[in-house]
RNA sequence: AGAGAGUUGGGUGAGUGGCUGAAACCAACAGUUUGCUAAACUGUCGUACGGGUUAUACUGUACCGGGGGUUCGAAUCCCCCACUCUCUGCCA
């Protein structure tokens, strides 16, 4: 969430940011953060001198007490008594006003980047760059979710039997390349750095405030109500909350991990044609990277970060683009995001595979995530992460742009994970 | 799931109503000293939010797992919740 302080000291700037993701009511909003800021400072000072009086009354006393001048203790305890009611007054006024005022801050997204390009919609978004040449494929092609039957390696009516639409069941060399997928995502970030680790899938509801899926989007998330507890949409949150509340050294960053997990996304109300096959999911698997760098570097991560993962889908000799999205069109919690689509040639459009993002502080700040400092003053630290890669997309990719008349051939990088070339 | 024990500052750990924001030790930081990758000594050493200052200084309040209560006054007493550990049960 932003910073109350950040505000004040930058009106115009966060003003303006949130009229690039067209925001409404950004001014009025704005103005009320101001307001109940000053009502939460001002009520406090007025509670906090009144509790100054009555902690020197209760010394008071004590001493008195102490000494046997029970009349005397008496009689100041009656004061002491008055001063409470009025205490608890601003007490209540103060907290309300706090409440309020965090109520508020939770529904004002981050303020984009500077870079980030004006707009409204996905159409927007800015193409940065495109690489690698879209495969010309036969007249006999075929769109992944029917290559995957006639090849029997995806089934998606025993996955509705057993869960549901939208739950896969893998199999055979689609069950392999699923697993060859993960190891090869996950080898190139430990050589890139990363340190593995294998988070909770599920997480409590901290978790789910920390990185900003509460309280905002609790309906994509699925609840297992008995422990009350969240199934993750993507393992952002199970790996950023390990830094809730953490005061790191300035010397240990940047902190890079890389995790695979499911994840899961109810997707409520948004199924239709468009989006067959492997396009959506409620359970899919992703390599996803996290960052947590001093705020002077987190740009460049960003640009290091968004380089890896162009690296990967060249390794995969994947047709790719990558777009800077608009304000309109940027997830509520990001400064700026880049989005690599890999070209599905049979399908023939582009598909999101990845998202890179820089939360800056926006996550920091509710995670409490803080470094200390060459100056011992501790600051709040840039949260980054990116998928690296989510895999459905990939494979539909794979499956469609590499399908010849007499089989499906595997990208090279692949084999010695594989075990096989062709499919 | 049942029974019991526990949750204190970066760590270990004392503290059963006022002199405790909190002993002691360790770690960390600064300095002194001994001519040697070390030791000794001294000092500093929590966080958040206010007030104040050009910035410091200074100062107020809150915080001993979380929330509530009793009291003039709570780390300390009472209630609720969460979590951890031990034993039993179950189980990959």
């Amino acid at each position: 969430m932003l910073l109350v302080q950040h505000i004040r000291d930058h009106y115009d700037q966060v003003l303006a940011g949130l009229n690039k993701r067209n925001l409404k009511n950004a001014a009025s909003a704005l103005q009320q953060v101001l307001a109940l800021d000053d009502l939460r400072k001002s009520s406090q000072t007025q509670r906090d001198q009144l509790q100054a009086e009555a902690n020197t009354i209760s010394k008071e006393i004590g001493i008195l007490m102490k000494e046997g001048k029970t009349a005397e203790a008496t009689a100041v305890r009656d004061r002491s008594a008055l001063l409470k009611n009025q205490i608890k007054e601003l007490e209540e006024q103060h907290e309300q006003a706090e409440e309020e005022l965090k109520a508020l801050l939770y529904t004002l997204p981050n303020v984009p980047y500077a870079a980030v390009p004006a707009g409204k919609s996905a159409e927007d978004n800015e193409v940065v760059l495109s690489h690698g040449e879209i495969p010309a494929l036969w007249d006999g092609k075929l769109p992944h979710w029917e290559l995957i039957k006639k090849y029997d390696i995806i089934d998606f009516d025993l996955g509705v039997k057993i869960a549901g639409a939208g739950f896969p069941v893998y199999k055979g060399k689609g069950a392999r390349l699923q697993r060859a997928l993960i190891n090869f995502f996950l080898d190139q970030a430990l050589a890139a750095g990363y340190v593995e680790v294998q988070p909770p899938i599920l997480v409590n509801e901290d978790s789910g405030y920390g990185t900003g899926q509460l309280p905002d989007k609790e309906g994509q998330m699925y609840f297992a109500n008995e422990d009350k507890l969240y199934l993750i949409p993507t393992a952002e949150v199970p790996i950023t909350n390990m830094y809730r509340d953490v005061l790191v050294n300035a010397s240990d960053l940047p902190i890079k991990n890389v995790g695979y997990t499911p994840c899961f996304r109810r997707e409520a109300g948004s199924w239709g044609a468009h989006v067959r096959g492997l396009n959506r999911l409620h359970q899919f698997d992703k390599v996803e990277i996290v960052q947590i760098t001093h705020p002077e570097n987190s740009y460049a991560t960003l640009e290091d970060m968004s380089a890896y993962v162009q690296g990967l889908l060249q390794k995969l000799e994947l047709p790719y683009r990558v777009l800077r999205l608009c304000g309109g069109d940027m997830g509520f919690t990001s400064a700026m995001t880049y989005d690599m689509e890999v070209y599905s040639a049979a399908q023939e459009r582009w598909l999101e595979v990845s998202s890179v993002s820089n939360f800056e502080t926006y996550q920091a700040n509710r995670l409490k995530l803080r470094f200390k400092g060459e100056d011992k003053k501790s600051l709040l630290a840039h949260t980054l992460n990116g998928s690296a890669l989510a895999l459905p997309r990939i494979v539909a990719s794979i499956l469609e742009n590499n399908q010849e008349p007499d089989g499906i051939r595997m990208p090279k990088v692949l084999h010695p994970y594989l075990g096989f070339d062709r499919i």
